[in-house]
DNA sequence: TATTGTTATACTCTATAACTATA
DNA sequence: TATAGTTATAGAGTATAACAATA
């Protein structure tokens, strides 16, 4: 496990400096890129266990890249918005890819047996989530 | 995976905080535990991906916290050789048990169906890495 | 007065460049 | 001249404190 995470990793990381990103903007990204909410600054810095003014930063430098917006809520106008754009989820597209190319080079090195092993592993784990939707692992 | 690494990663980062010791400290002390060669500096640079005068700094702040010693090499005086100690490796394996902890909570919480399809897997891709000693995956 | 967000300042970690000591 | 390491300086990222705007 160790190995496949530093092997993909890597790849992911490269990727990440030719973006010029940091690791907390592309976690900031991620976070934008869910469809369900339009997240607030603060809310950005509780769920990257960051401050606030981290979280105010971050968002500038995405904003300067042209990753994501920001607009007042019109409800309370304390509260600052933050959307990603087509060509902020345009890079997640491409990091994403990057990393299952990893994960498939990883995987093509197994030989047939390890690779069914995993696969039945895998799937017993998954078939368990759906078994306890509620139970995401300890802690 | 994911669910395994954020759950045992968050432990051990709590440890490294309360120690005060970066990620970076974490590794050179990992690297100067193995207990084959005396590093230098500049290997201490070369395996963390550093620059030479980073891993200076790193070598430094460890000896500062009594977690390593440096000395002269006596066949080549420009070269610092970095040793660990008893301390350095006492944090070590304080790190190492909350990691292991970590993974055990996780596992306690599978099912015995999905415990022993994992292990199954796990003994199946650790047998392949006998049969390909100099296989260690790819990139 | 409380909350959201930004700006000011300081600290850590890192890099490149300049420097010292040794070979 | 080349190499190992340190020191000087600068940039990114983060935190706490002080501040502004809104509720």
């Amino acid at each position: 496990m160790h190995e496949l995470m530093r092997g993909t990793g890597g790849r992911v990381v490269e990727t990440l400096n030719e973006y010029g990103l940091s690791l907390t903007q592309m976690k900031a990204l991620y976070l934008l890129d869910e469809p369900t909410e339009e997240v607030s600054v603060k809310v950005l810095g509780t769920c990257l266990a960051m401050s606030l003014p981290a979280a105010s930063r971050t968002a500038d430098s995405l904003l300067l890249r042209g990753l994501v917006t920001r607009h007042e809520d019109p409800e309370d106008r304390r509260i600052k918005r933050l959307l990603i754009t087509p060509e902020g989820r345009e890079v997640l597209r491409t990091l994403e890819a990057v990393r299952l190319d990893g994960v498939e080079r990883w995987a093509q090195a197994l030989t047939t047996t390890q690779r069914d092993a995993l696969h039945a592993a895998l799937l017993t784990l998954h078939d368990g989530d759906d078994d306890h939707p509620d139970n995401e692992g300890p802690r």
